[in-house]
DNA sequence: AGTAATCATTGATCTAAATCAGCAGGCTAT
DNA sequence: ATAGCCTGCTGATTTAGATCAATGATTACT
């Protein structure tokens, strides 16, 4: 064991762990060279595994990070003036949580992890100086900005414009993508939220979401067995969340 | 008249632009020095006024520069697979509109002007170059992109939990706020967009919109003379979309 | 293992807002 | 001017989804 630094399980300086790391064709090192990855690496630091239900951080807290899920999953909420929770969205392995906190140099959401999470902890101050010395780099944190940006604004026409039908579907198909994306199954994985969380974050009551689904389940579009879910017709929910405008939205990195 | 280039009326070499412009403080320029003002200012173009009804973009067509609103308003929307259109935004001046184009290089939505409008185009690349050299720009460009991700969320909680009155009380609220940042007055102004677009913006019927502007009118709320708005009790409006999460949201720049 | 607590499902009822419909005031184009 | 067309307003009716209520099914706790 070294005297001058501390290398653990989560952090070693011997090798980068962000090239080693299965998810970092999808994360901020895309597109980046080895050295780059390196120096990308030297700054991250890998936290430990939050309890289901541990905060990563609280609305008003100061920021100070980002934050790249490597395992497990997060919801993001505010908390409304009248004290309900409002979930403003779910991550995954690989995104990246708290982009919303540079403005005004505090979280305007809560962080919390549905179930054990770990994730990589990317200080901001940090990245925006190698975002300088990396051209790559920085184009690419513009883009998953960008992309953050566009994906809400689709969500804003979800919760607008959409039935409480097309909304499940959207959902499910959502999630579906990003398990492909990331190597898993696109039709059987298991949801991490419960149904009140979809239905809260949906603009629904919970005995819709699970209403829905018992309907979709016997117009066998799907089979659910509680938390775990398997898409038995694709193109049918492709036909009701309306093809055209979200498939290639949906369908998208 | 140089026979170099071809300075207009929208486009000085002589002097910045930015500087003179009024709304260098809220607008990009913002926290900058002037010879860093002056070296954005050459990558801007101004562009000859949008009249009603314009298209500054179309969803779909390649993306290359980010607007900054100097006169009129915009409105952003997509086409959703009905063909119905979804409005997911509307423009004041000193705004940027574009920055949802960056991830895919295509705009993801269209943007159109409301009133005769006029816009400076900031070519992307340009900016992301001087982003490197300037510092403080890039600070700048990562909070409006963080801020425009924070505020999209805050319309998202708008849309899913909140019913009609809320909704019409935090649109007319929000755009107080920003004539107030701008100069203008808080209490009294001019809606540049329709009923109908209100309504499409929000989640709502027309018809539900002007019922709740008449609603509002009769318990002296509001005073309404076609798109002319006079707000006459704000206290009683912040209590309608619950001060404590809102206001604060609202309010900041 | 056993009990409490939370989560999910289903049915009955209610309601906010959508939809349908009719009309009036402004604007534009002839 | 005048016809035709949007835009906005208001009333009547309908409906999707919320709310209320009751009962299983899971999960967590000791």
């Amino acid at each position: 064991m070294s005297m001058t630094h501390t290398p653990s399980r989560f952090n070693s300086t011997l090798t980068s762990q962000c090239q080693k790391c299965s998810l970092s064709a999808l994360c901020l090192p895309i597109a980046l060279a080895d050295e780059d990855i390196n120096k990308l690496d030297q700054i991250i630091e890998r936290k430990k595994p939050l309890k289901k239900g541990e905060f990563l951080f609280r609305q008003g807290d100061t920021f100070n990070s980002v934050y790249a899920v490597r395992s497990g999953t997060l919801k993001t909420f505010n908390i409304t003036s009248y004290g309900e929770e409002q979930i403003t969205g779910f991550y995954c392995p690989s995104e990246l949580v708290g982009l919303s906190g540079i403005d005004s140099n505090k979280y305007p959401v809560s962080a919390k992890a549905l179930e054990t999470t770990t994730v990589c902890e990317i200080p901001f101050s940090h990245l925006e100086d190698l975002s300088v010395q990396i051209p790559s780099l920085r184009h690419q944190l513009f883009k998953v900005m960008s992309r953050k940006i566009s994906d809400d604004q689709q969500m804003m026409v979800l919760l607008g414009k959409k039935n409480a039908d097309e909304k499940v579907a959207s959902f499910l198909l959502n999630l579906s993508n990003r398990f492909k994306i990331r190597g898993y199954s696109a039709s059987s994985f298991r949801l991490s939220m419960s149904r009140g969380e979809i239905g809260n974050y949906l603009g629904l009551a919970v005995e819709t979401v699970s209403r829905v689904i018992t309907r979709f389940q016997k117009s066998e579009l799907i089979h659910v067995d509680g938390k775990e879910i398997e898409i038995l017709n694709f193109s049918e929910m492709q036909k009701l969340v309306g093809v055209a405008s979200d498939c290639g939205k949906i369908a998208r990195i």
